[in-house]
DNA sequence: CGCAACATGTAAGCGGTTACATGATTAC
DNA sequence: GTAATCATGTAACCGCTTACATGTTGCG
């Protein structure tokens, strides 16, 4: 599953611009599935392209058109498939993980650093899902709000281990 | 950091083929930086050649030479200073909670089939985890055990929320 | 006055995945 | 006999990241 399905996903929600939708992917999806610009926009062209959604251009003054997306027909139908066909990955690239692997290579200050750091990303995606908790439960499909859950269990699984086992690393003796 | 840095830090701990440095990948570091061949072999030429490890071939018979990489001096400077500019950045890019935002779109078997699928996957990574502390948690790095932690902390975490709430997510009414 | 939000896009580049290629040995 | 383990590599491809390009409105 691609930046361009998981648009197409948004869409069969309701209508959105690409700036929408990279909005919907920094709050909820920020946590399981990044996506930029630079992705969000050409996905949304091959999809209008492949007319799996239509496009409505919104003049406005002093900046672009808006360009509100909405998924057709043959959207859905191509979502569904997709949905049935999707393999159910789920994959970790952690380098803050395998920067502490080597931490007995590294001094106090530096490793006490990264980790402060890892902690901070942590406190601020719980913040956002508890905004997206309390904002907009109410219009989010369940399985977005499985997905949220998910998010605040692990995120906070993570925060305890970190914060009670960092001073199991052993840093350089330099 | 990329898969180059984490093959001369698994280096930094003793001399390893590239077989070798696989089949660490696998065990403690399948659930957080994923690495196939064709990642391993290139970062070990381009390692050898830019002399941050000696390559030593041991010829075997009807298979081909062993090629046994080992740090270098000039490695280990080069692995402390990529640790300090490492940028501790965790990315999780889950296909798994993309799918399971729209399980409202499909079918209670689908959504039943990855959900399914997925605990069996966290099943075997904390199978693997266990075993890689049983096996070696004495000749582990204090940091490596931490590691193994973090992944035993977030895999039990997100196996007890799906198993919890799977029953939130509803289906398509089809 | 400067920054954040609004709004869309292009293009180069990079890094990793996947598929291909080869082949002996050992255990079930 | 057939699957897994040992053992190394190449090359095409694909998708995402990053940097660039442009410009207004409104808030503090």
């Amino acid at each position: 599953m691609d930046v361009k399905t998981v648009c197409l996903g948004m869409l069969s929600d309701g209508p959105a611009t690409g700036y929408d939708l990279k909005k919907q992917f920094e709050s909820s999806f920020a946590h399981f599935f990044a996506a930029g610009f630079g992705s969000i926009y050409p996905a949304l062209s091959s999809l209008a392209e492949q007319e799996l959604v239509d496009c409505e251009r919104v003049p406005q003054d002093g900046k672009p058109d808006r360009k509100v997306y909405e998924i057709t027909k043959a959207g859905r139908e191509f979502l569904g498939r997709a949905l049935e066909n999707s393999s159910p990955a789920h994959k970790v690239r952690s380098e803050f993980l395998a920067t502490v692997c080597f931490s007995h290579l590294m001094s106090r200050e530096q490793c006490d650093s990264i980790v402060d750091h890892r902690l901070q990303d942590l406190e601020q995606i719980l913040n956002t899902l508890r905004q997206a908790e309390s904002n907009c439960l109410d219009d989010m499909q369940p399985g977005m709000r499985f997905v949220v859950g998910v998010g605040r269990a692990v995120s906070e699984a993570m925060m305890k281990y970190v914060e009670e086992n960092r001073h199991l690393l052993v840093t350089e003796s330099k």
